[in-house]
DNA sequence: TCTGGGGTCCTAGGACCC
DNA sequence: TCTGGGGTCCTAGGACCC
């Protein structure tokens, strides 16, 4: 059951992503040359577990340094930059990118993937540009490049998977790569480790040598109903990547079918006192609301979960709950207390995490049958008012009296974006 | 010396309904 | 005499990605 390529969507997608993206804006904005210097961006560089969020090519080159390092893994060079992130600083410049892209493709032709990379389907803008996609792809680098000083990778591809494949297999050399149905044998076939393969991580890895696969070679020439009766769906598509082929992995992920949202944090120290770890929750429950807000959504289902400290024998706990659709901080504080409480019983807890799916749209407020509507009305309210005025003044302007209290951490918290410095810190 | 943070998707099993 | 079966919703947990 090999597949048909002549029936598969055969387009010219480019999946283009910056090198070392955080660590490339920093060098452009310090001045040095992204792919000579030798810098490092990272997190809570004051402690010891500090956490590399990207490393400049040479810093990766020279000192060996992938992008989970520890601080205390670093090696001390006198030419090293250390610097902390600046988030927001890292989302304008993929958005200005990403502007940079809208000259070349439709917007519906753009895919946002991640924050440094993006897929654009360059087949309409051929003749547009009267230029074939490794023309394009050329002149997009050239742009960005005098436009903000960034490097980057570009990979072209009959689908988003296979371009995407090329990106992480083949362009660590060389700033393209093309990769085609025809060439899978050459290509995707020779991906090595299986782990370099989109999907497969090492649990998956694992599974699959003891269904006697043992490279990608041999999951194209497996049996595809024996895959599909030992790993299901999950195996389905495996075969379909090792064959090159996109019918669900990335194309999915444009429309993604149950959006959610939530923070998550390891405490800075062992956290024993219920009332602090309250305080935390209190706190973290009206920040993912704020954003829930923020988004004109409500959420029907709350997520709560706490993990132990390792000197505790379990693991933690975690666990959902389907609520009325609703964004109010106070109600949404309410459940993830009851979950808490539920569950917890008085261990060391190390790490806290809230998430509010199933997200509906409709802006009107859903009144519920057992509050009084006044007080309901009036909540919203006070959350809308809240939120503008930490839009305006910055989080710090409003908190609550218990974010004052021991163990809290909104505060220090408060300049976080996606969980690391924002980089606007002294300015709100 | 010590737990990064934010997401999505899939599966299994239980509850409930008709 | 006998253990129904299918569909849907929900939760927990696993796996993966950037």
């Amino acid at each position: 059951m090999e597949p048909n390529y002549a029936e598969e969507p055969s387009r010219d997608i480019l999946c283009i992503d910056v090198k070392s993206f955080y660590a490339s804006v920093e060098c452009v904005e310090l001045g040095y040359h992204p792919l000579k210097k030798m810098l490092v961006v990272m997190s809570n560089a004051e402690n010891a577990g500090g956490l590399v969020l990207a490393a400049s090519p040479m810093a990766k080159k020279i000192l060996g340094i992938s992008n989970v390092s520890r601080k205390y893994e670093i090696p001390d060079h006198p030419d090293l930059k250390i610097v902390p992130p600046r988030m927001t600083r890292y989302i304008e410049k993929n958005s200005e990118i990403n502007d940079i892209y809208r000259q070349y493709v439709a917007n519906e032709d753009l895919h946002l993937y991640s924050i440094d990379e993006s897929f654009l389907d360059v087949t309409a803008s051929k003749s547009l540009f009267k230029n074939d996609a490794f023309g394009i792809a050329e002149r997009i680098k050239k742009h960005v490049l005098d436009q903000t000083g960034l490097y980057f990778t570009i990979c072209i591809g009959d689908n988003p998977l296979l371009a995407k494949l090329a990106l992480a297999n083949e362009a660590k050399n060389s700033w393209i790569a093309e990769w085609r149905y025809q060439s899978v044998p050459q290509t995707v076939w020779k991906i090595s480790p299986m782990t370099n393969m989109w999907s497969i991580g090492s649990r998956t890895e694992k599974r699959l040598n003891r269904l006697g696969v043992r490279s990608i070679y041999d999951l194209a020439h497996t049996d595809f109903y024996y895959l599909r009766e030992h790993l299901g769906l999950i195996g389905e598509q495996l075969y379909a990547c090792a064959w090159g082929i996109d019918h669900s992995l990335l194309a999915d992920k444009y429309q993604p079918a149950d959006k959610s949202y939530g923070n998550s944090q390891v405490l800075t120290r062992d956290y024993r006192d219920p009332r602090e770890l309250e305080i935390v929750i209190r706190e973290m429950a009206e920040q993912v609301a704020t954003r829930l807000r923020r988004h004109s959504c409500q959420t029907e289902c709350v997520h709560l979960s706490v993990g132990y400290s390792d000197r505790e024998t379990t693991a933690g706990f975690s666990q959902q709950m389907k609520i009325p659709a609703t964004a109010n901080s106070k109600l949404l504080t309410q459940y993830c207390l009851t979950i808490f409480k539920k569950n917890y019983r008085g261990q060391i807890a190390r790490t806290l995490g809230i998430t509010y799916s199933k997200l509906v749209y409709n802006q009107y407020l859903q009144l519920d049958l057992f509050t009084d509507p006044e007080i309901q009305i009036s909540n919203e309210r006070l959350d809308l008012l809240v939120d503008k005025v930490r839009d305006k003044f910055g989080f710090r302007s409003i908190v609550h009296a218990s974010s004052l209290l021991e163990g809290a951490t909104a505060l220090s918290r408060s300049n976080l974006v996606g969980g690391h410095a924002g980089g606007m810190e002294g300015i709100r």
